[in-house]
DNA sequence: CTGTTAGCGCCTTCAG
DNA sequence: CTGAAGGCGCTAACAG
């Protein structure tokens, strides 16, 4: 790899490296004759700075990393789609990485990352993570840290997630408004905020309409077996639930291929709603009703404020914690049926 | 920041830098016992070593980067996820750039990387591009590349990538012997070889089966509105297609929510199938039949071979131009009716 | 077995 | 306006 540098260049050219190094960065105290002169062989050999020289110079990488429990889910795809549409812009590059909702995974990479490889992180951490020290860690080491969706309100930390308890409330009132009245909740295991924060929604809403029957909070898992298992004990139980709320898209299409199996008719049966952001939700055998959450937003905001961090500039105070609506789109799977 | 680095460590244990140095590389030639007390100083300090400074230093970064044209598709995400099902274990890290089907953007990102950021590329090109000199380029300075699912036969580049005609002449063949007569193929515009190989099966079908009617061949494009569109002009022309082969999941997509609209019963009316990973097809109304792509492991072998160019291994003939099967699964959208 | 030395390529004083 | 020199942190060649 015949590699361009700033050696080779100045040679070129018959000035010093410095001189050079200052051209290309437009610096004030270079003629602009020479400006051209150095920009136009720079051009011309594809001339590319070694990114590992100047970060270890100035140390900063111009990298932010990821941290998403899994990536075969829609919300964290349109969350990277945001976060991308605002590095290229800063000249920025994002590495991704998995946790496969594992807490030991998240610590070592976390940890794997405290030497300067990147500016700052964005995470959204795994359901099997209670202890938070590795993140406020991270924060009290001075790095530039958010977190989105999967948050922590215990952390003076920059928090960027939807209105999830209002949502799962209205989702809970929606299904009780539709006629149900034993509806459980499908959520994920673990102690997470955003898994608080919705079953307190659902808690509410049951008490706010004082429904007798008892609440259901089912918690299914990263497995679709173990969750169809799940649900199908739960489906044959009596009273069998006359209504689903799930928290989590892969659980409401959980819940479908159970009902399918099951015979059961979605709505009449059974009625389901669910956070989701598939596009293809509309078109389920029942279409389904959801409650989209604006992904790509949260991303784009969650990087926004990532940046912030990272040049130094003071946040509002409505940055520290950012709540971005979700919307309830009703479907066939939640409608009146004549039953 | 107060970073621990090698001089701070060497100076703690009275050492030279560079045996802290090659203590924490496990030399063979540092006593145990000064191993020893290196790592435990190491491990109670947290020392990372700067990456920057050992990428500078060895010229290399052990970092790739996967560029796609998009992230908000099940293919791409599964790919990414059997990328990462490697990564780690070679303690590498990786990229990820989006492309949004751009060409300009592909050839600014590959001309980015050109620099030593990264020690190799896993690119599936955009649609608009039809000029792979940056590719070629790319190659040609020796750093390593692979290509997966949209590829190209004319470069001397690893090809990892699923057996496109085939499957695509037997999803024709399965809409004819369901008795279509009038299939449309809905692909992506653009002249990549992964559009024409699907095309080539399509039309290979027809051809075999003497099917009157003239293929049609409808070009759709990243919007879906835009899809809609085309797609109500298609359903209103006569004689109306009765079988619909969409190469993208997304194009699926758009054909059942105009269908939806336009009040045609699939599989009655028209009978579609599709190249898809959605897990949820099974869910659509009607059942979406699919061909399933390999997307995980085309992920992880594209992967693995990227690493044995990194490795400076040879490749075996069948790693450069890996072919791993789809399959299809038969469901409710092109079921025979009585009709 | 350990220490000394010399860069990797870039940026930033400090001198002219 | 330009040049010379030093050093970011790490590794590798060369001594001992």
């Amino acid at each position: 790899m015949d590699q361009v540098n700033l050696k080779k260049l100045a040679k070129e050219l018959n000035l010093a490296v410095s001189t050079v190094s200052r051209a290309l960065r437009d610096s004030h105290e270079i003629s602009p004759q020479t400006k051209e002169r150095v920009r136009e062989l720079a051009e011309k050999l594809g001339f590319q700075p070694n990114p590992h020289a100047s970060s270890l110079r100035q140390n900063k990488s111009k990298t932010i990393a990821v941290i998403i429990p899994e990536i075969e889910n829609n919300f964290f795809s349109q969350v990277i789609n945001g976060i991308e549409s605002v590095t290229p812009n800063k000249g920025y590059h994002v590495l991704i990485y998995l946790t496969h909702e594992d807490y030991n995974k998240e610590r070592d990479i976390l940890q794997l990352l405290r030497n300067g490889r990147v500016d700052g992180i964005m995470v959204s951490v795994s359901n099997t993570t209670t202890n938070l020290d590795h993140i406020e860690a991270w924060h009290a080491a001075g790095i530039p840290l958010v977190l989105f969706d999967r948050t922590s309100e215990d952390l003076d930390v920059p928090n960027i997630m939807t209105n999830d308890a209002e949502m799962a409330f209205k989702a809970t009132e929606h299904l009780l408004k539709r006629g149900c009245r034993n509806i459980a909740y499908l959520g994920m295991t673990g102690n997470l905020s955003i898994s608080n924060r919705r079953k307190a929604g659902y808690l509410t809403a049951l008490e706010k309409y004082k429904v007798p029957a008892p609440p259901q909070i089912i918690e299914l898992t990263a497995k679709d077996y173990i969750n169809r298992d799940i649900l199908k004990q739960l489906f044959e139980q009596q009273p069998r639930p006359d209504g689903i709320f799930a928290a989590i898209e892969k659980f409401a299409v959980n819940a479908y291929e159970v009902c399918k199996e099951l015979h059961l008719h979605i709505p009449q049966d059974v009625k389901v709603i669910s956070f989701s952001n598939l596009q293809a939700a509309a078109l389920f055998d029942p279409a389904l009703s959801t409650i989209i959450q604006p992904a790509y937003d949260i991303g784009r905001e969650a990087a926004n404020i990532l940046f912030k961090i990272i040049e130094k500039k003071m946040l509002m105070p409505y940055e520290k914690k950012m709540v971005l609506p979700s919307q309830l789109i009703e479907r066939a799977s939640t409608a009146v049926t004549g039953k």
